[in-house]
This record gives C-alpha cells, sequence and structure tokens, in this order.
DNA sequence: CAGGAAATTGACGATTTTGTGACAGGTCAC
DNA sequence: GTGACCTGTCACAAAATCGTCAATTTCCTG
C-alpha cells in the first residue's frame, strides 16, 4: 500500500503539490528537479515506482525512462508519466520506451493515487496463498480462515498474520524486534510490548480449542510456536 | 491458457496469418472482417479477449471500443489493439478508451502471444455462462436471472456482476482492489469504498429471501461469499 | 529466600475500518 | 422530454481493532 515513490519534476510549485498529496496518501515521497539527480537517486535508492515529468531541463523525461529500461537493476521498476494535454506524441513514445502508466495534466489528485494503486497492484508478488497445517491447527490465507480441527477461530487482522507468520516459521525463536518487522513491517513505530499483547491475544483465542502450549515463551529472547509441548527440563 | 479470441481485422492476408499463430500458440480464434460482426460475435460468444484492428471500414475500432466498455456485459473483456506505426493519436485515444493494450504493425507473433498472456494473466478466467447454484441460491447468466429457491431477487448490473464473480469464487477473500479488478474492470478508476456500497446494495437485496451471512466482511482485507458461517456460535 | 528483571494481564482511549443513508448525475426506454 | 433506474461519492454513525500503560505475576540469580 504505502510506497517509496520518486517524483521527477522540475516546477517547483507543481512538485510541491504532487508530493503533498502523495504523502496524504500515504506514501514517501522522494524528488528530484531534473533527470540527472533523478538517475542518481534511482540507482541508490531503488523506490517502488517513479513518477516522471516528460518535459524537464536538460535531459529529457524519454532520455531517462530509456536509461531506467537499460539497466538490468532499475529494469522493473514502474514508471508514470506525468505530460501536458496535447503532448500525444510524447504519450506514445513514452509507453514505446517502457512507461508503465501515463497521466494527462491537469490531473485530480484522486485519479493520480488511483493509477499508482494500480500500477503498483500489477507488479505487487503474489504473497504466499498456501494453507498451513500444524499440530491440528490450519491456517488458509487464501479463505482466510482459521480453524482447530473443525472449530473455527477467529481473529483480528494483526493476530492473523502473527499466527500466520509463526505458522510458517516454527520451532524457531523470534525477538520481538523481528516480529515487529515481519508482522508490523519494518517502518512501523510501536513499542515492543505490543508484540506481548499480542500474543497473549493470540493465545486466548487458541485456548479455548485446546491449543494452550502453542505459543511458548523464551524467557529474555522472545516466542516461538511449536507444536511439541514446551519442556521442563530433560 | 489456451483462451477464446475474437480477431477483428479486415485485411484478410493479416487476418490469416494472425490466426495460424494464434492457433498455433494454442488460442481458439474467432474472426470478424468488420465491427458490426464483431459487434455481434461478441455479444454471443464472449470472447475472453479481443484482438482489435484499430482502421476498419465502417465502424471505427474506437467506435466499437466504447461500445463495448458501455455494456455491462462485455465491459471487461480485454481489449488488445493493433495499430500502423504512426497513428499515436488512436493510440493514446484507444488507451482513453479502454484498451489494455496496444501493438504496432508489423509486430513478430511472439510479441503478440506475449501480450496476449500478459493480459490474460492480469485478469482471472473469464466466467462462463454456465449457471451457478450455491447455498439456496442459483444464479444465471444466460439469462441474468437469480433466485433464492423458488423466490426471485432483482439486482442491478454491477450487483448482478459483483454476485456472479463471488458465487463462481466462493470461500475466498477478495481485497477491495481485486473486486474492483475483476467486477469493474482495471482500466475503471472509482474508489474502493464503492465497493463497500453495492456490496451493501448486494447484501439488501439477498437479505430478505433468507440469504444473511453468505456475503462476509473479512476485516483488514475484503469480503468472502461463503455458505458456510462466519463463525460458529457457542 | 529476596531482589529485580521479564512477562502477563486487564483496562482504556485513540485510531482505523466498515455500515448506512442521502444525493447529484447519467442512461435508457417510453 | 421525462420518469424510472443505476452509479459513484460523500459524510456520518457504528464497530472493531490497536497500541499503551500500570498493576501483577512469574521466573531467574545470587
Amino acid at each position: 500500500m504505502a510506497a517509496n515513490i520518486l517524483l521527477v519534476e522540475d516546477e517547483p510549485a507543481i512538485q510541491e503539490l504532487i508530493a503533498a498529496n502523495l504523502g496524504r496518501a500515504g506514501h514517501h515521497v522522494v524528488r528530484a528537479g531534473d533527470a540527472e539527480t533523478a538517475q542518481r537517486i534511482v540507482r541508490e535508492a531503488l523506490p517502488d515506482l517513479v513518477l516522471l515529468d516528460w518535459m524537464l531541463p536538460g535531459m529529457s523525461g524519454i532520455e531517462l525512462a530509456r536509461r531506467l529500461r537499460a539497466d538490468e537493476r532499475t529494469r522493473t521498476i514502474p514508471i508514470i508519466m506525468l505530460t501536458a494535454r496535447g503532448e500525444e506524441q510524447d504519450k506514445v513514445a513514452g509507453l514505446e520506451m517502457g512507461a508503465d502508466d501515463y497521466i494527462t495534466k491537469p490531473f485530480s489528485p484522486r485519479e493520480l493515487v488511483a493509477r499508482i494503486k494500480a500500477v503498483l497492484r500489477r507488479r505487487a508478488p503474489q504473497a504466499t496463498e498456501d494453507p498451513v497445517v500444524l499440530g491440528g491447527l490450519s491456517l488458509d490465507p487464501a479463505t482466510h480462515r482459521v480453524a482447530a480441527g473443525e472449530r473455527p477461530v477467529t481473529l483480528g487482522p494483526t493476530e492473523f498474520r502473527l499466527l500466520h507468520f509463526l505458522m510458517t516459521h516454527p520451532e524457531r525463536v523470534h525477538s520481538r524486534a523481528q516480529l515487529l518487522d515481519q508482522v508490523w513491517g519494518d517502518h512501523v513505530f510501536v513499542e515492543e510490548r505490543t508484540v506481548d499483547v499480542h500474543v497473549r491475544r493470540l493465545r486466548a483465542a487458541l485456548e479455548p480449542v485446546g491449543h494452550d502450549g502453542l505459543i511458548q515463551t523464551v524467557r529474555g529472547s522472545g516466542y516461538r510456536l511449536s507444536a511439541q509441548p514446551a519442556v521442563a527440563g530433560v
């Protein structure tokens, strides 16, 4: 959903306007005023998407697009080009150059956001959709259902993701920091204790269906999901 | 990956050439030499994809595209347009009209096949004409009718397509974005919340005939049609 | 066994997501 | 035209979920 976007636009007012709108939509925006700067930033930061004005001082947008498509590392980064009404040959050239979409100025912020979303959606890799079964517990990402045997288990979104991660990485201890990275996303700023609370909620949801010791606490390290019972001392 | 493809092309030699190549790639090809014929065939056969030459005698390709997009039954059928080099304004107009892709003559057979594959991949298999029955609810695409047992259910076109898609892909959770792609078509830009509204209308239409929990909300993910209850009461 | 760090727990306000009713345009058959 | 749909969007209401805190409890260490 949120993405790193490089905005290449020489007109400061328009740049500001677009950046503000994208920011409001939850995207992280990096700006460049000319193609050379843009090229450098792309190499360094590898953004998720490039918003490229066609009319630029110095190197043209079309040339930048060509170079990005020529470089192995930047080849797959989606490009949406911004064109003024009437520059039809540019649009076509841009699409032939490998732009993924174009949008004609003036455009509504909403349309821009929608197009970005659509392009990103097409590129997004399909998440693992395979059902996971482990010790009588089954979780199916496709149907978004969890069941202990026959009995369904109701979970909130975060609990669901947490359980999904734990079930796909069982028998292993995960620190709170790791869980925050994997389940919440590494850009989120939340307390580590929050993990505890969600683990507790998960346990509470699993307990009435007879899966008590499934999630084990490893004092000082983190949590572990294990089909094996937590051993005292062997 | 075999698909039913309608080829609209007035030049017999080119028509033959393309048809041969597509046939070799495992596709089933139906041909039309003009837009009027094409329109009729689309209505009858509902192909998986339309390959549309832009330069046609009589009704232009662009007009045909517009009509296909206007009819709710054919709205989501992907269109790839064939253009001659230099017809730049046509390409732009075509994409604005809702074509999914374009390809410039002359093109290599391999490129054509690749583009077709790409466009088809973006879309789940086109729903069939077969009636669907699920949990006492029956939907017949041919007659455009929905009934709960004996009682008929009245739906608007969008609601119908939405229900049709959900019934042909039951149990699975669909995000709003996916539903927009599949039901509205991925060239349409509408708010995601629009899906909510239509789901609500669909629920409202289904409720008086005793199909309450059929469409379930999966918080944070989307919607799911399921014969099974969302949660098991104690 | 005491001290203290680490983890559990219950509560709660804030935030996010979804449900709902209303409405302004647009289309189409008449 | 014109009246009966249909649609997409909005604003607001209702729900569900989230993150945090402080009070406890648990568990190790010495």
